[in-house]
RNA sequence: GGAGGCGUCGCCUAGUCCGGUCUAUGGCGCCGCACUGCUAAUGCGGUUUGGGCUUUACCGUCCAUCGAGGGUUCAAAUCCCUCCGCCUCCGCCA
């Protein structure tokens, strides 16, 4: 959520910022008026209660007649207390349920527009010129059945569309690329994390998948669990209550989990193979810093994302998404999105977002420095989601005869290879 | 799944049986001041968090906060209910 304060001295920004998202200016009013509302009946209780407690004193002391007198005032006033309290109550709990609805404020640079709108912000490697090469590229489905390492066909007679296996290779693959990229987090000073795949909701909502984004979250309703979309989620909630010392900061944390994801709304899109699936692993770095530290740490997030995506030998474009596919929580987001060359475009691969104090302030998670105790600032970035990742290096590293060139970062975790075979038989 | 115990403002802890004197005790740690060649020791003061009001800020002040939420009562850390978490034992299970 966004500081009400800030939302008290400066409406108009925030207006600004909920039109550049194409979202609802009236809840911005709606809110101040809820505000108001709040801290009238607030003022309200307290003084009523601040009477009760006065007279609530002289009961035990008093005499008998007195004492008659004060408890037929003290019954009067319960009543009283009860109903600003219930009155307090509804004010503050409607001026959240607003306040939850409102998405971050926007850093006034992000280009502004739908999903379309994104600015390129820089490209990275050679893409591959096939017809030069004298061969037309296959896609990762057809590599991936190739090398025996994916089968989505079993995946969706066990589980439905959009599932699959990785299978030998295909395995050893992603435990390689996983292996790699905490060995990179690591060396980078992240503590590498293994966290619950199943959050209360609180761990949800305080990170700020409960809105729009409600429908693509599985939830376990017996339970009250749900499936996170991305170890951001448990990282997020790991300090939540928390009061972290200055002098800590920055907190780095690199985790690894599954993520699932709905994908509510896709049908038809990137339905063949491994591009687009319910249940993938990933890992995933994630900061807490500083408020001033915010911006510096989020090109800090892309540029390990970059030297990632290098050490893959994989071409891509760094892009700002615009406004109106931020999501809730990000004030700006960079994706790196890499050439895909059955596709002929460049598709996301990681994504980091700066989420100032958007989702500290859901979780209570603050930094204390002297006597000043404020959120802090939490940003996200994704290092290596499998299944995309898996793509990108078949499509990108195939040869004419249906191989696979392995990147020299993955051979120390891939028993030396250099080279996927297709399997013969 | 069954039985029992527990949860107090950084950590430990008193208070809960028997409601008001709790404005929550004491110790440790930490911060400030005093004293002191330095350090240590000692003394005095301070030290939960959130929200209002006031304010440049400080200070001050009010309300809430004893795991969370409800209830009983003029009044709840204390009594009742529900939930959450931790511990012990039993059962079951990777």
């Amino acid at each position: 959520m966004i500081d009400l304060r800030l939302l008290r001295e400066d409406p108009d920004r925030v207006r600004a910022s909920q039109r550049a998202r194409g979202e609802d200016v009236g809840l911005v009013d709606a809110l101040l008026s809820a505000d108001e509302r709040r801290r009238s009946s607030g003022a309200r209780f307290d003084e009523l209660r601040n009477e009760q407690k006065s007279l609530g004193k002289l009961i035990p002391k008093a005499g008998p007649e007195e004492r008659a007198e004060l408890l037929r005032k003290a019954e009067q006033l319960k009543a009283d207390v009860k109903a600003a309290e219930a009155a307090q109550n509804e004010a503050d709990e409607s001026a959240r349920q607003l306040l939850l609805q409102l998405g971050n404020i926007v850093h006034p640079d992000v280009p502004v527009g739908g999903e379309e709108d994104f600015a390129v912000l820089e490209t990275h490697g050679t893409i591959r010129d096939f017809a030069a090469e004298g061969f037309e590229p296959k896609d990762h489905l057809e590599l991936g059945e190739a090398l025996g390492a994916i089968d989505v066909e079993r995946g969706a007679k066990v589980s439905g569309s959009r599932f699959y296996y990785l299978t030998g290779v295909g395995a050893l693959l992603e435990l390689a690329l996983v292996n790699a990229a905490i060995a990179q987090a690591t060396e980078a000073g992240f503590i590498p994390m293994l966290t619950p795949a199943l959050v209360r909701p609180r761990a949800m909502e305080g990170t700020g998948f409960l809105g729009q984004a409600a429908e693509n979250v599985y939830h376990l309703e017996k339970d009250d669990f749900y499936l996170v979309g991305t170890s951001e989620v448990p990282l997020a909630a790991y300090h939540m209550d928390e009061i972290i010392e200055a002098d800590k900061l920055p907190l780095r944390y690199a985790g690894f989990s599954p993520c699932f994801r709905r994908e509510a709304g896709t049908y038809g899109k990137d339905t063949r193979g491994i591009f687009r699936v319910h249940q993938f692993d990933k890992v995933e770095m994630f900061s807490y810093v500083a408020p001033e530290d915010a911006e510096a740490e989020h090109q800090r997030l892309l540029a390990w994302e970059k030297q990632w995506l290098n050490s893959l030998e994989l071409p891509f474009q760094v892009i700002d998404v615009a406004t109106g596919d931020l999501g809730a929580s990000a004030s700006r987001k960079f994706d790196c999105e890499a050439w895909i060359p059955t596709q002929g475009k460049y598709r996301e691969l990681t994504s980091a977002s700066n989420c100032d104090g958007f989702q500290a302030r859901r979780l209570s998670v603050r930094v204390r420095e002297g006597k000043k105790i404020q959120p802090l600032s939490t940003l996200n970035g994704t290092l290596c989601a499998v299944p995309r990742t898996i793509v990108a290096l078949l499509e990108n590293h195939q040869q004419a005869d249906g191989s696979v060139h392995v990147p020299a970062v993955l051979r120390p975790y891939l028993g030396g290879r250099e080279v996927l075979e297709p399997i013969t038989k």
